[in-house]
DNA sequence: ATACTACCTGGAGGGGACTCCAAGTCAAGG
DNA sequence: CCTTGACTTGGAGTCCCCTCCAGGTAGTAT
């Protein structure tokens, strides 16, 4: 699969995924024989998770850890773990800071609401 | 109330209030007769919106838009609805893909116990 | 008086994550 | 052959959001 068919399919553009490589986010792409990146399984598989990660507001340097640790084999299962789990409580974190400014954005629309309605604002909630 | 009381309150460092107060997304704050900053209630309740819009992701245009509009004045309710709304849906989307990569990460942290525990992998998810 | 501390301003610096560009290579079509 | 277009690389530029700093002032403690 060529990087172009790869930046369709992922919503990435061809930049973004020829950086990711260039840091290490995504192991070294096989090429073909004149040098043009020819994306396999396993390299799709690394870019579908680095793109849902990162929509999740993962950091690059916890991506490319992850890969590390892979990469040296089942000795460093317990660290990946870690790492994950590490991931999964933060992304929790900014997942109750979000709850909790929607509740508000939700207050404050429907405020909004009832000023447009004509009714009279309390004053308090701005 | 000082600066430095402020930051402590909300936990943002006094470089950051004073940054935010020079790009207009926190309306000027009074001084005392030195020209030290004296936050009112007006204030803090500018610094505990933004605070939380931010943590969520929220854009500085946005908020320094919204309040522009709110200075003013009534005229720029309906305005000041929709761009709340806007920011609503794209919280929303943000969150929905936090939900999936959380999920996802969940799964993840499954199968390194799996592995941990001594069961054989079953290939397909890394 | 002087040292100390907290504050002020405006401007520069830094980190994360792309995004763009120049110069070059290759395969295919006219 | 020669152009066209998609690809390559490495490096530079950009955007957002702070964060740090230099040089200065105001009030307080010794």
């Amino acid at each position: 699969m060529t990087i172009s068919e790869v930046s369709k399919k992922y919503a990435l553009t061809t930049d973004t995924l020829r950086y990711y490589e260039r840091i290490g986010l995504i192991p070294r792409v096989p090429r073909n024989s004149s040098g043009i990146r020819d994306y396999d399984e396993a390299s799709l598989g690394w870019v579908e998770l680095i793109k849902c990660m990162r929509s999740a507001g993962v950091g690059i340097e916890a991506l490319i850890e992850y890969g590390r640790l892979f990469q040296q084999g089942e000795a460093t299962i317990a660290e990946r773990k870690a790492l994950l789990v590490e991931q999964r409580r933060q992304l929790l974190e900014r997942m109750e800071d979000m709850q909790r400014s929607l509740e508000r954005l939700d207050r404050k629309i429907e405020w909004h609401e009832e000023l447009l309605g004509g009714k009279a604002a309390e004053p308090g909630d701005c």
